[in-house]
DNA sequence: TGACAAATGCAAATTAATTGCATATACTAA
DNA sequence: TTAGTATATGCAATTAATTTGCATTTGTCA
């Protein structure tokens, strides 16, 4: 076999009291080794470079059950298809290039001061929250 | 006629240089009257409610055009599907409950604030975001 | 190791959104 | 007010994302 994956998750999937199989390592390594949020498709390419053999099928229920069990966070970027990213990454946000389709990290957003505030005015427990920007990066501003 | 519309919006569509049509003046006005985001099938039901005929084909593309022309914006809860409200609502954010589904404005929110320091430190050019949060609502913590 | 529940593959169905084209309708200028 | 024209709409068909059903395979645990 030639499954490049370097990184165990093994532990991680058992902890979502998932089984491990070949294709669900191979999701997590896809979602782990990637700095921009995939969708299905970018996760499926990975698969197959990586000699993982899982259908597409496969991977879209791989990723409900990641999301489920909040291994995978879905986020939604006006394309008309969800991506994913670990749920695990750090509290970040995002900004999308309308023209190129380039997305950045952000982060230093203290939204969290913001929730807690909203929590207690509301009493409403906020577990997660989607903060996406839009507009134009450096080189499409020219 | 039998249409139960009230709010006269015709106004609202020359500004944006768009042609007076029954379809759109109920679609505008399905945006009007719903304190909730607005998914296509939801406006859809609206219009036939008030007896507004409009195929579903319609709805799509008066809402991509009224988003274009600035009247609508959409939003996303992650659910794979666009949700959209009127554009003149003040810039507010949402808090979807996970369990019921209930939508909740939140305003207060100095993203304002962010975007420019965003701006200048990393070059780009905002001109818009989305920040939903999720959890779950006073009921249905219990 | 063997049994059983859960995961996967493949085909088919569903859903959101778009496109093409023929027809109907709103608006403008006379 | 009406005719002419550009635009909006309806309907059917398409595309893309996602889901479902079912037969088969594969992890896991006793």
């Amino acid at each position: 076999m030639t499954n490049t994956i370097k990184h165990d998750c093994t532990q991680e999937l058992r902890d979502a009291d998932l089984k491990i199989t070949p294709a669900r390592l191979g999701v997590l390594s896809a979602l782990e080794n990637s700095n921009k949020p995939q969708d299905i498709s970018d996760i499926t390419t990975y698969l197959k470079k990586n000699s993982v053999k899982a259908d597409q099928v496969t991977v879209f229920r791989i990723i409900n059950a990641f999301t489920e069990k909040g291994l995978a966070r879905p986020i939604q970027f006006n394309e008309g298809k969800l991506r994913y990213e670990q749920a695990s990454a750090s509290d970040h946000h995002h900004f999308i290039c309308e023209n190129c389709g380039d997305i950045e990290d952000i982060s230093d957003c203290h939204i969290d001061d913001l929730e807690k505030n909203i929590n207690n005015k509301k009493g409403l427990l906020i577990k997660r929250h989607s903060l996406e920007f839009f507009g134009l990066c450096k080189l499409c501003q020219l």
